[in-house]
DNA sequence: CGCGTTTGACCAGCGC
DNA sequence: GCGCTGGTCAAACGCG
């Protein structure tokens, strides 16, 4: 199989979109307004060029530029951006509510499509598309598991839960790796807690969750119905901690500084610079910042190896970026 | 015994 | 209001 052959078909399985239902999820909205099946979804995310979500993703609070609205499709619709990173095409797509356009051809075998979403929920609770994806614009406070209600025993399930909250929904990284495996080596401990059949597909999703006392961070992993070679990884939410380097035999592993740390940040701003959307004004990037020169038998030990987008991006970043 | 997985039940949001 | 669906809980279980 050659590279080429293989990117055009992994390309299609990256945007089938309609057949996942994850994928409304990630890509939090779907373009109604074009009547195509496929070319809805497939436009925005082969086109796409929002970044400012992304910064937000990783951690807005100390990213110097402000969210961009330009992704928010939908009327008063919070904005959204998803990336994808196929580790198979070897592009990286940012997928927006709509317009721009970003392609990041790496390498013909490798890459890495990942998707992320965020949404700033502010005002308004409009949803664009209302269809699958659910609404991420509420933060829930929880703090914990909190028992403080009326608990009694009836039932098994009782929920601690208040009405005026509502769920707090971290950006979402989607991955897409070619993998035998479902759940892929990343460095960090993960439990699972629980697993789901999903809708049109006969693969499970399962739901992990850090072990790591205080992160919460969580992640999906599912396989794609469309290419059962291919696994869909999402990973919610930031590490507080440092990768537990469970990685045994793994001397690629690198140690990431936990979230906040310079090089963290500076991934957001690689994207940024690509799209002239903001103020990109920085020093140009070099656009081969994924997965650099490895055999497509190999994507999926990257993606392994480093784990998470977090850590994945920083190592690429810092391997592409003029020190 | 500690830790992680399995698995059915439960819950909340959404569409009809 | 009901039913579907994604997401979560937690008891039971398995394993080192
Ligand atoms: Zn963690």
């Amino acid at each position: 199989m050659s590279g080429d052959d293989r990117d055009h078909y992994h390309q299609r399985d990256l945007f089938f979109d309609d057949d996942l239902s994850y994928f409304s999820s990630i890509f939090s909205h779907r373009p109604s307004l074009d009547g195509h099946g496929l070319d809805p979804l497939l436009a925005p995310i082969m086109s796409s060029t929002n970044y400012g979500s992304f910064e937000q993703a990783f951690d807005l609070s100390s990213l110097p530029l402000p969210p961009l609205d330009v992704f928010g499709s939908c009327e008063g619709e919070k904005s959204v951006s998803d990336l994808v990173i196929d580790t198979t095409t070897g592009v990286a797509n940012n997928v927006n509510g709509g317009s721009g356009v970003v392609g990041t051809p790496i390498t013909p075998n490798s890459s890495v499509s990942w998707s992320s979403n965020e949404a700033t929920g502010d005002n308004d609770s409009a949803r664009c598309r209302k269809d699958e994806l659910k609404p991420d614009e509420e933060v829930l406070q929880q703090s914990t598991k909190g028992d403080q209600h009326g608990g009694d025993g009836s039932k098994k399930l009782s929920k601690p839960r208040k009405k005026g909250e509502k769920r707090l929904r971290e950006p979402r990284f989607a991955f897409m790796t070619v993998s035998e495996v479902d759940h892929l080596e990343d460095g960090y401990r993960w439990r699972k807690y629980g697993q789901k059949a999903v809708k049109d597909s006969p693969y499970p999703r399962s739901y992990y969750r850090c072990t790591t006392q205080k992160c919460l961070v969580k992640k999906r992993v599912e396989r794609s119905f469309q290419d059962p070679k291919t696994v869909i990884t999402t990973y919610e939410g930031q590490h507080t901690h440092n990768s537990p380097a469970t990685i045994r035999g793994s001397s690629h592993m690198l140690a990431v500084p936990p979230t906040g740390s310079s090089s963290f940040l500076r991934y957001p701003l690689m994207y940024q610079q690509t799209s002239l959307n903001n103020s990109g004004q920085q020093r140009p990037m070099n656009p081969s910042f994924y997965l650099q020169n490895q055999s497509t038998s190999l994507q999926q030990l990257q993606l392994a190896d480093y784990g998470l987008l977090q850590d994945i991006v920083p190592t690429f970043i810092n391997n592409s970026l003029p020190k």
